[in-house]
DNA sequence: CTACGTCATGGTAGCGCTACCAGTTGTCGC
DNA sequence: GCGACAACTGGTAGCGCTACCATGACGTAG
């Protein structure tokens, strides 16, 4: 019978025709594609030059249907506009332009439920990786990401018990370093602002509490948080708070860069002295934070590299060479500024 | 640990399971879960219910090959990382998080050649739509837009002439609004910096350059920009290099908010009084620029609602149902605060 | 000379789903 | 009672690609 020409497909030539053009297989078409290295150099030529004078391009629908996998990423982050999981995407989407996969980017909204609603969504798309923020999955999302059949890394935290793979650091010593920082320089009764208090912010302030204690300093009145969203309006907002609970207040250490800003500014509009009569650390350490007036001492994490090595270790799975180490720990760095120097 | 899925009877059910244990022809199945009017109150409810039974769930790469289309949204920014572009991704996604859509973002790092490269990737996927940030693609960009036989959509300007379809604002009318508020307000030695000059840099410049002229104000020796990718820090030294050339500066016009905030800090390291001696006025108005110190005045765009429009144009043409209105501008609004009150 | 591996290539049979069309039933008008 | 028509349902044939063999041409060991 004589096929007709394709009712659904556009225009677009398929491996057939570039099969047809090069006086070759099917197959061999699409290992000279995908394994080079098969084919003699001879009929790779021709397949070659057919590709370029076709145009021929492989349908990725048609590939991940066959051979039961998409060349796709799968990433989850709780937040899009949040400058700390942006860095970490754009750190994947830079290790992943090159090569063939492409990235399914899901927002969880901070919610775990949206988690594993996402997760469902992923899941039949066989991904060859998965991506995902945060080690504190439901039980559910855990299953779902066990049994997705592929490599799995965890990013932003460390933890003890990974899925699969961890890159990140300990948000619970990060959270220490800050505060042990305003106690040696001097500051007694420290507090801590924080917004959104997600898991990692509930860890950094679990470092905070700890060092307070060891010193005998820690006071539950010092601790000002709130599930509302992060912003540097509700820095200025909780610092206020703050100081109107504990008037002695004169350090504080806040959850994030934002917040950090937020109290830096009440404090000029205030005219209390950064950092002579209060000190600011922040957490993160954005771009901003060395350029600020005064510089804001802040905890230096490396999201944009925590993105590059997600990466790394999930190729390096892909081709089945499995890390011999799983969990990847990329540490944090106080950068001491101005606004703790007194 | 995770267990490589083989390739034949690869675990999860198909559609042809759920119609035999429903009792149904397989077409059948397929018609209740996309277009449930089209079949009978009774074996709808079987149907579900051995979905349900089941766990079934569609495989998106079988149904892209044999739809010839994707339920796959391509998305195209310049950047992850600026915060403006993340509001109009945010958008996106809060928008299309209900529906049946995936979203395929990329990153052109304001690169033409990669905007086609990307394309080049996204075509073969077939999406059902398309969202590219800007109106300046390439010849070759613009000719795979044309041709991608889904609906297109230009966000974040708006010009003369569409693709398809565009939401955004004129940036070269919110730079005129902001130089002629300065001039307004009395600032007369007004310079403009900008960082990274992407083409809607360009066109807020030839705003400024033309409220400066209309008023007999203007001075190439005013314009300081870079090519530099923009920051916090980049402000604080572009406005020390505009003030070296102009010693006499007493406003300044930023390219956007980052910018703006480096003038600032560096107006407080320098102590130069701000409204009184210098005017500041940025773009797009972050969150904390109301907060800051003085607050900082600000051309206001509407991001997450340009996300939101852009989706609900296309969501719209694949219904069938273009928009009378092609183009949609949704304008700026000028705030004004203490950075140029006077 | 046979047995057996290795290489390069191709044919066949799906992957899981939907477009297309055909068949079956029930309803209606005349 | 009959044809026309709508409403529903299913069978068949792919979508474009790759996994899994099969094939034939060599070489190599015994």
């Amino acid at each position: 019978m004589i096929k007709p020409r394709s009712r659904r497909g556009g225009g677009r030539p398929t491996i057939a025709d570039v099969a047809r053009k090069a006086g070759v297989g099917a197959i061999t078409v699409s290992r000279a594609l995908r394994e080079p290295g098969r084919v003699s150099e001879d009929l790779r030529r021709q397949i070659e030059s057919a590709v370029n004078e076709l145009g021929y391009v492989p349908d990725p629908n048609a590939r991940a249907l066959a051979s039961a996998r998409a060349e796709v990423f799968g990433v989850l982050v709780p937040s899009l506009t949040n400058n700390v999981f942006a860095e970490v995407v754009r750190g994947i989407y830079d290790s992943l332009s090159d090569g063939p996969f492409r990235i399914q980017l899901g927002n969880t909204h901070y919610s775990g439920l949206e988690e594993e609603r996402l997760l469902q969504v992923f899941g039949p798309q066989r991904p060859a990786a998965l991506i995902v923020a945060g080690i504190d999955q439901t039980p559910a999302s855990r299953k779902l990401l066990e049994t997705a059949g592929c490599p799995v890394v965890q990013v932003m935290e460390t933890g003890p018990d990974p899925v699969d793979m961890m890159v990140g650091f300990s948000h619970f010593e990060g959270g220490k370093a800050a505060a042990e920082h305003l106690i040696e320089a001097g500051y007694r009764r420290i507090g801590f602002i924080g917004a959104r208090m997600d898991p990692r912010s509930q860890r950094r302030l679990a470092g905070y509490r700890a060092a307070m204690e060891a010193a005998g300093l820690f006071d539950a009145r010092l601790t000002t948080t709130t599930p509302v969203p992060s912003s540097v309006t509700l820095g200025r907002e909780l610092f206020r708070d703050a100081l109107a609970k504990v008037p002695s207040l004169d350090g504080v250490f806040c959850n994030n860069d934002d917040i950090a800003l937020g109290v830096l500014f009440e404090c000029h509009r205030a005219s209390i002295a950064v950092p002579k009569t209060v000190g600011i650390v922040g957490f993160n350490d954005l771009d901003m934070m060395e350029v600020a007036f005064p510089s804001v001492t802040s905890v230096r994490t490396y999201r944009y590299e925590i993105g590059r090595r997600a990466v790394a270790m999930a190729l390096a799975a892909i081709e089945g060479s499995r890390p011999e180490q799983r969990v990847v720990d990329l540490g944090f760095e106080l950068k001491r500024r101005e606004s703790t120097a007194r």
